[in-house]
DNA sequence: TTGAAAGCGCTAACAC
DNA sequence: GTGTTAGCGCTTTCAA
């Protein structure tokens, strides 16, 4: 395999074209400082006319680093590729990395024997710190990777005392800040439509919910709180149902995803309710597979944008330093209302 | 970045605990033949007491390989991702992978300086090969890489002699066999709604309606034949609608990607023409960013995972052989039906 | 079947 | 500023 064309250029070449000792190509090709610039350009002449292009594994071995990170996906997310949040995550990744000789890899784990591995690659040197995108509680690699001692940054948390670097949105935050908006808003009767409560995102957005009630001084009823078994719009649907049987009188919702949300507004309008008048729904501009076909009005926005270049910050800093306590970072999200209501 | 941490033991470590020689030790990892059986189980102890594992970089100077290989993905196939047919062939690439000891890569190339670091990535021996994903004719990456000398496998091809080894799927004879089957269904008035024809893929579409209709002894009548500005639902819309105004009798229509044939559908509809009774509609299950709200009835369907496969099959052998000419696989496609008309 | 030795092409430390 | 040198950790002959 690949083995590398006979006539390929090695610095040594350029070193003795440009008559010139090794480790001066080094230093110009790296911009380092301290070269005569008559020097360099003579280096730089003597690398266009070789076409030379170093040779990273050779870099590698002598530097101890790759200059790459890999952004892994584990298989759930694999849908979430098309979506919104997630090219907006790569995207600020991606941008956060231009500036750094630091090359994007993305992975794709699905088994076992593919985690694994993505651990022996990044165990071997082939990158110097991995992004996680997923947050799925019963998944090792994360463990796998921290106890291998490589720079790791999660997207989300697992739990309440995540043990690896991570970066979240304020989801308890968010959910507060809806919830409160729809009692500035004068709505009575508030319900909720969660997520899986054995997700930890879930528990924070219905944790969000419950403090915005009490801070204002409401009561917190359970028959107002509906779990759905997933964060699909076919759940947000039931969970509506559920709602609207238990208060018929409902006059708002607090759904734990854009995708729940959407099914809560499908259902409002089949029992011929108006929304946002007769009901006001509010979601989370999330990251589930299923895009809704029609999003709510509402929505607690994530910043994404800045998620990701925290993260690439965060493992960048990890990648440098010695290995540093882990660390967290958990960024604010914002109410954005598409409605006029 | 990321110095190696100090306690990495080294083959050389291990050879020393096992009281053997390195190169027993690396024919173990390799997996190559010609060690005893007693000798190989010492050292796999000593890798295991260890935790041992080969430092890559080193791996892939001694070697002249890196046991991986990239696959790219240009700005617009992002949206692809989520979408059937990009992760049949993403599955279908990492399957084929799985046996071997290659590493699969995706990247992202937006712009032109991450084409150059690609380029660079590859050049420097961090990939033994490039899978393309994008056949946009104007992208100057696949060039670029096969000018370089790398081993690149593309999907679908940008022209009639495109000059990259390609695998794709038989589109002209894919939309021949299509038209055939609305002719023997008895239909008289047979419509296309091609792609843009600058791309190739929809050049090659319109080839196999015409080849179709000459078969069969028909005229192909230009009037009945319309040209999308892109390949989404609304271009197919609007095509339709124009179809019908010059031959409100139309009842059949041939459509080249999945998304037309959904406008078309619409465009129909709005009309109150029944589909399949009033009108037939077949697409070509296709990979484009906007999956079709209601898909057509009749598809012609890709072979994803064959294609997939090939591209990995084709890319390995260059890996292997020294330059080989190009070559290129075009792969059957198979006409399904999900109607009962 | 195994050990020893010669690189692979680069970085970084150290001289000058 | 710049050249020289000593590795980085592995694969791969070549002998034994």
């Amino acid at each position: 395999m690949g083995r590398r064309s006979p006539g390929t250029p090695t610095l040594e070449e350029v070193a003795a074209l440009a008559g010139v000792g090794r480790g001066t190509v080094s230093r110009v090709i790296n911009n380092a400082a301290g070269v005569r610039a008559s020097t360099r350009r003579a280096v730089q002449r003597a690398i266009a006319e070789l076409g030379y292009v170093p040779n990273l594994a050779a870099r590698s071995l002598a530097g101890h680093r790759a200059d790459a990170v890999a952004l892994v996906m584990t298989e759930p997310d694999w849908r979430l590729f098309g979506e919104p949040f997630f090219t907006e995550i790569v995207h600020a990744v991606g941008d956060a990395l231009t500036d750094t000789p630091v090359q994007l890899l993305l992975t794709l784990v699905r088994t076992d024997a593919e985690r694994q591995r993505l651990v022996e690659y990044a165990r071997g040197g082939r990158v110097d710190g991995v992004l996680l995108m997923s947050v799925h509680a019963e998944d090792p690699l994360p463990d796998m990777l921290a106890k291998a001692g490589l720079p790791t940054v999660m997207l989300g948390r697992r739990s309440g005392d995540e043990s690896v670097t991570y970066v979240d949105a304020d989801n308890a935050g968010g959910a507060r800040g809806a919830v409160t908006h729809l009692l500035n808003g004068g709505r009575g009767t508030i319900g909720a439509i969660t997520g899986p409560l054995d997700m930890y995102v879930a528990q924070c957005r219905l944790r969000g919910y419950r403090e915005a009630l009490e801070q204002a001084g409401r009561a917190v009823r359970d028959s107002l709180v509906v779990e759905g078994d997933d964060f699909t719009e076919e759940s947000g649907r039931r969970a509506m149902t559920e709602l609207i049987a238990r208060h018929p009188g409902i006059d708002a919702v607090f759904a734990a995803s854009d995708t729940l949300a959407a099914g809560a507004l499908s259902a409002l309008r089949a029992t011929g309710r108006r929304v946002p008048q007769d009901v006001a729904v509010i979601g989370f501009d999330d990251f589930h597979p299923a895009r809704p076909a029609e999003p709510p009005l509402t929505t607690v926005r994530q910043p994404l944008g800045e998620i990701g270049r925290t993260m690439v910050r965060l493992l960048l800093e990890e990648m440098e330093d010695s290995p540093v306590a882990w660390r967290h970072v958990i960024l604010r999200t914002e109410l954005v209302l598409r409605e006029s209501a």
